[in-house]
DNA sequence: ATGGTGGGTAGCCCA
C-alpha cells in the first residue's frame, strides 16, 4: 500500500507545526506541497527528517509559489517543468524507487490566473491558459503510469463550487478554464480520482477563502485541488478522502489536504 | 456592488 497526500500549504515555514501534525495523524508515505513560498536553502529539511520524511524534491522560489515532494519511501527527482515559460517554480516530478517502484508522481501548482477572466485585460489569465496548453502537449507523450497532483486552481464541475451560476464569471470556474482543463484530461485519458471516490453531485471542496468570517458557516468552498492518475494506476486507488478538519487548525492554510491510497 | 483576509517581503505582489 502506498499512501499519497497533496496540500497547498501557503508557506511551509510558517505552517510547519500543522504539517507535522498532519504527518503524525495520517502518516502518508509521500506528501506533495504547493506554495511553499521559500527558496530551497530555507526549506525545513530537518523538521521533515525528524518526522521520518528523509527523501525530498524541492523546487523553491523566494516569496512566491514553489513546490516540494517529501517522502518516507525512496524517490528520485527527475523533472522540473516551466509550463508558464517565465521561471516560476510550479512543478517538480519524481519517480518512486522503492515501494510503488516505477510510479511517476508529478506535483504541480497551476497559476491562479488573476481576477479578470479575460486574456487581453489580464495577462495572468492568458498565462494560466497557456500553462494548461503546454501541460496538454506534455501529457500527450506520457508513456508511464503517472499520478499528477496539486493545486490546479480550477473547479471543473458544478458540484465543485458552492454556487455554480454565481461563479461562472469567477476565475477558477469559467467555461474557458473548464474546457481547457478538459483538453488536458483528454490528452492522456486522466482519471479524476477524487470524483471516482466522491461521486457527483456530492459536495466536494478543498479550498475556502480567508475572507469569510467563518469558513464553515457559509461553506463557500471550491474544489481547486486534484489527484489525477493514468487509467491503469487509477484502478489501483483503493481509498480517497479530503482532510477537511485541517481548515480548523490554528493558522490554517486556505486549502486542505487530499489523500489517496494505492494498492500497488 | 463592494470589500473582505492572509503570507512574504520590503516599500507592494500574489493568492
Amino acid at each position: 500500500m502506498v499512501k499519497i497526500a497533496s496540500w497547498n500549504i501557503n508557506s511551509v515555514r510558517l505552517r510547519m507545526p500543522i504539517v507535522a501534525r498532519f504527518l503524525e495523524e495520517e502518516a502518508p508515505d509521500v506528501l506533495c506541497l504547493q506554495e511553499i513560498k521559500t527558496v530551497e536553502s530555507l526549506f525545513p529539511y530537518e523538521a521533515f527528517n525528524a518526522l521520518g520524511y528523509v527523501y525530498h524534491a524541492v523546487h523553491g522560489q523566494k516569496g512566491y509559489h514553489g513546490v516540494a515532494t517529501v517522502s518516507r519511501i525512496p524517490l528520485r527527482e527527475f523533472s522540473r517543468h516551466d509550463w508558464q515559460d517565465n521561471g516560476e517554480a510550479r512543478h517538480v516530478g519524481v519517480e518512486l524507487t522503492g515501494p510503488g517502484q516505477g510510479m511517476v508522481l508529478e506535483n504541480v501548482y497551476i497559476p491562479a490566473g488573476g481576477d479578470i477572466p479575460d486574456r487581453d485585460e489580464n495577462p495572468k489569465f492568458g498565462q494560466k491558459l497557456d500553462f494548461l496548453e503546454r501541460m496538454t502537449r506534455w501529457a500527450e507523450r506520457i508513456d508511464r503510469p503517472t499520478l499528477i497532483v496539486g493545486d490546479f486552481n480550477i473547479a471543473p464541475l458544478e458540484c465543485d463550487v458552492w454556487n455554480h451560476k454565481q461563479l461562472l464569471k469567477v476565475v477558477s470556474h469559467t467555461p474557458i478554464e473548464v474546457e481547457t482543463l478538459q483538453r488536458f484530461r483528454d490528452a492522456h485519458g486522466w482519471s479524476d480520482i477524487g470524483r471516482e471516490h466522491i461521486l457527483a453531485p456530492e459536495r466536494y471542496y478543498s479550498w475556502w477563502s480567508y475572507r469569510a468570517k467563518d469558513w464553515k458557516a457559509g461553506d463557500r468552498g471550491r474544489r481547486l485541488d486534484h489527484m489525477w492518475a493514468s487509467p491503469e494506476l487509477a484502478r489501483q486507488a483503493v481509498a480517497h478522502r479530503v482532510s477537511e478538519h485541517c481548515r480548523d487548525w490554528p493558522q490554517p492554510s486556505d486549502h486542505v489536504p487530499l489523500i489517496t491510497e494505492f494498492n500497488l
